[in-house]
DNA sequence: CGGATTTGACCGGCGC
DNA sequence: GCGCCGGTCAAATCCG
């Protein structure tokens, strides 16, 4: 950067200054000091006054001139910064490239997958997840020209995250639903869970991205135990969790056997009317229309939140489910990349919007006509891997969407949006570390937390 | 009686 | 190695 010399500045006034200078002369003198010290006739009053007219405004043509040079240069040091922003993520994107094509050449048990790596996206997930199986996610079969669309480290990371929302499908052998899962052979295996000789076979060469599974964290104020989300939950345990006094449940999707969604309960230690409910995992069944939207929303932060992408606002203009969101967008507030999990918070305690959107309004009521118990109306859909009943074969169109739609949500609040983009690029340039280090199954990831609040 | 909930035990990760 | 803590399991209990 360079020096500013302000002493050269100091000692000699700018236009401006000199402008108020005389300005303030003339205020205290009238309208020239002439004038008062020497009796002039009409004629050569008015003159003068034309004449200082014009003197004030070509002193403001160059205090004008001045200040839009000013904002040149300022824009043209923006641009610089900018392109080298721009240059350095080139870079490192080319070397993530190199390290994975070595990876691929130096690993035999991916031979027969290097078709599917010619994905950068694809590749990084092969990485991240050091499975002897290698599995392939059917998601990744739904992106099959990623490279040429959009090369993006944001794809690479967003595809970790489905990754890591998946790990908690196969949590052990003990599960039984972990058997007849139909998203059993969608799973890459999960390092961390695997036993350490199986994973040391396969962790040569191999970066740890500091991701193991996105959650979905909804603040809302309700008197009710539960909020209702559309989905049928079993409550599978319940602790008391350090720091607050009181408990945190612990629900799993009944919908299903085998889905691996899971739920925890836990009112706010600070104002226990708000109640904290987190979301994890992806749903493998078909779910009720009140459940679908839900599902996208919370999926598509937790996606958002790891995979960086920005879209356009004239895709947004054709989401339904965007105008519902408006009311509610200042409300999403932080995100939270400290371990183990990376955590998105939509903060529903705030009433951001006095005369919230009509269809938003529609939306609360139909997400449970008719509760059986005092739940808490929740506005926000969930997982966006849902199917609904009968559409199978509208997820994967549903859930860009819904990426599309919540990030583009973030985006109309221009602090949360450059917070956010403060704290993705500071997930993304987190330290890769090899796993062959002591603290490689380590998520020393430091914590980015921001509020628009 | 079957499904849901409760609750103490257990397990694994992590820090010291 | 030990203790803490979060998360899960599973037997006991509750409830419609």
């Amino acid at each position: 950067m360079e020096e500013m010399d302000f002493f050269s500045e100091k000692n000699r006034p700018t236009v401006q200054e000199d402008f108020q200078v005389k300005d303030e002369h003339e205020m205290k003198f009238g309208v020239s000091g002439s004038i008062k010290s020497e009796p002039e006739t009409g004629l050569q009053l008015s003159f003068c006054v034309t004449k200082t007219k014009e003197k004030q405004e070509s002193q403001q043509l160059k205090a004008l001139q001045l200040e839009l040079y000013r904002l040149n240069e300022e824009n043209r040091k923006l641009r610089s910064m900018l392109d080298h922003i721009s240059n350095n993520y080139s870079a490192l994107h080319a070397q993530i490239r190199l390290v994975m094509n070595q990876r691929a050449l130096n690993d035999p048990q991916q031979q027969d997958q290097r078709n599917d790596m010619s994905s950068p996206a694809f590749s990084i997930h092969q990485f991240t997840n050091p499975s002897p199986a290698g599995t392939l996610d059917i998601e990744h079969h739904s992106h099959p020209n990623k490279e040429t669309v959009e090369p993006s480290l944001g794809n690479c990371i967003e595809h970790i995250s489905k990754d890591s929302e998946q790990d908690v499908v196969q949590m052990g052998s003990k599960r039984p639903f972990s058997e007849n899962s139909p998203d059993q052979t969608s799973q890459s295996c999960v390092g961390s869970k695997f036993p350490k000789g199986e994973q040391a076979k396969n962790t040569d060469n191999v970066l740890e991205v500091p991701c193991r599974k996105a959650r979905v964290s909804v603040r809302a104020r309700s008197d009710a135990p539960l909020i209702t989300d559309g989905c049928q939950w079993r409550k599978y345990g319940q602790k008391m969790a350090k720091g607050n006094p009181c408990p945190r449940a612990y629900y799993r999707c009944t919908m299903s056997t085998g889905c691996p969604v899971r739920k925890q309960v836990q009112r706010s230690a600070e104002d226990k009317t708000i109640l904290i409910t987190t979301y994890e995992g992806n749903h493998n069944h078909p779910l009720p229309p009140a459940a679908i939207t839900m599902a996208n929303t919370t999926s598509a932060a937790a996606t958002m939140l790891l995979s960086g992408s920005t879209t356009s606002k004239e895709t947004l203009t054709h989401s339904n489910v965007y105008q519902s969101l408006l009311p509610y967008t200042s409300t999403i507030a932080t995100l939270s990349a400290s371990a183990p999990f990376p955590t998105i918070t939509l903060d529903l305690t705030q009433n951001p919007n006095p005369n919230p959107n009509p269809k938003a309004m529609q939306f609360l009521r139909s997400a449970h006509p008719h509760p059986p118990v005092p739940h808490t109306q929740f506005p926000l859909p969930l997982y966006s891997c849902a199917r609904p009943f009968g559409h199978p074969n509208q997820t994967v169109q549903r859930h860009s969407s819904m990426v599309e739609t919540l990030t583009a949500a973030i985006s109309t609040d221009p602090n949360l949006t450059a917070a956010l983009a403060s704290a993705i690029s500071s997930f993304i340039s987190a330290p890769v570390t090899n796993r062959n280090s002591p603290a490689d199954a380590q998520f020393s990831q430091s914590s980015t937390t921001f509020s628009t609040n």
